[in-house]
DNA sequence: ACAATGACTGGATACAATCCCAGGCTGTAT
DNA sequence: ATACAGCCTGGGATTGTATCCAGTCATTGT
């Protein structure tokens, strides 16, 4: 079970991601630890560890630096492509998103044309989003993942409502900001409530209206 | 300068490259002359200096696994296909939109997914349509057409020089808006200048970046 | 003939890095 | 109360790795 990641070990995660991309190799125990602040790279090892064990890392025994980040996410199938994407419309309080009686209907367009791979699209209700041309009506790319970072655009559910939002992290607090001035953004504290990212959006499809845009 | 690799040279870089994708991390000495077939690790530090003096790596010292590509990481890039919607980048002046050499690349979505059908997809410059979510480096689905109503959004030439704005005409003149109170409408008499009309936005795509919006 | 370079073998050393053990402290669940 | 997981300090054994030194052999340019 992919029990998601606590803050601490999202914070780990992130510096391994960023020393990838960054340097092109994934950091040592005590690189980490000195990063973080640890005084014993121990620490970093149980970090590693419990990355590890949750699937979002893996660990090569024995080898300097042997740290993989495993291709696609976690634990997500990957979604039925036959018919393209599936097109997900309101989604009822509690079900997962991806429950047959969301599906609306298929895009007849390739997961892996956006990047990292959409694995639905998201029709967007409200205009909380505009600021970034998202608007109502429009179909968000969301890839499934529960790794995102901040100023991401993510797809969030909080207390069984699904959100579009910008993503920021602060420890063990997190806030939701929309994209629009009339919106007030959204605080949360993981300690007390209860936050699941469903996605990361990585793209936005609008038009299917029909006598054009306007 | 660059003098040329030698083929040794080559081998091993070929094979650090290699590592690097498959792994996600560089190769040690060792590791570099087990797959080659030295008997020494010091063969492989020797062609990494090499390669490290003609600029094709960097090496860090003291590092394990220290070894960098300069230049960015190779990144796959999405195989070029050759059916669905020609995207068309920026346009020359005086020539016509879909020339040859204005096309991109493909993407991948039947043209009658949007209504009315899609000719090609543009790629826009700029924010003056933000506010109705087309934002830089959009692709706008254009319908190829001259009739178009006020209102509507539309690709137009004026004077060589291709634009999206939104529609609007009064007898013989026509005004061309900006969805963006930095940008001024643009007003045009009819019987003093010219105005072609390319086409009628039915959608918009936005997400082919590569690490999610935002 | 000579030096310079590329491509290695073989051996050695010191540091880099993984990984195990023994704790402590704070929560939350049972 | 007791147990357990997350998070951390501190120390230490063992292995992984970078890096140096001393040679050998062939090729190439001078």
């Amino acid at each position: 079970m992919a029990r998601p990641l606590t803050a601490r070990q999202q914070t780990v995660y992130d510096f391994i991601v960023k020393t990838m991309t960054e340097l092109g190799y994934p950091p040592t125990r005590a690189e980490i630890a000195r990063a973080l602040g640890f005084r014993s790279p121990n620490a970093a090892e149980e970090h590693l560890r419990a990355l590890d064990r949750k699937g979002v890392i893996r660990m090569i025994p024995g080898t300097s630096r042997g740290i993989r980040l495993p291709g696609g996410s976690p634990e997500g199938e990957p979604a039925a492509v036959d018919s393209g994407l599936p097109i997900v419309g309101s989604v009822a309080a509690g079900s997962p998103i991806l429950a047959a009686e969301h599906i609306d209907r298929y895009c007849p367009l390739p997961a892996d044309y956006f990047s990292p791979r959409a694995d639905y699209l998201l029709r967007v209700r409200g205009l909380s989003m505009k600021d970034v041309g998202i608007l109502d009506g429009d179909l968000l790319a969301v890839h499934r993942t529960q790794q995102v970072r901040d100023g991401q655009i993510v797809v969030a559910r909080l207390e069984d409502d699904v959100t579009v939002k910008r993503f920021q992290r602060d420890g063990n607090h997190v806030t939701l900001l929309a994209e629009n001035p009339d919106f007030a953004p959204i605080e949360i504290d993981l300690a007390h409530q209860h936050l699941e990212i469903e996605g990361l959006g990585v793209g936005v499809i609008r038009g299917d209206n029909g006598s054009g845009l306007g």
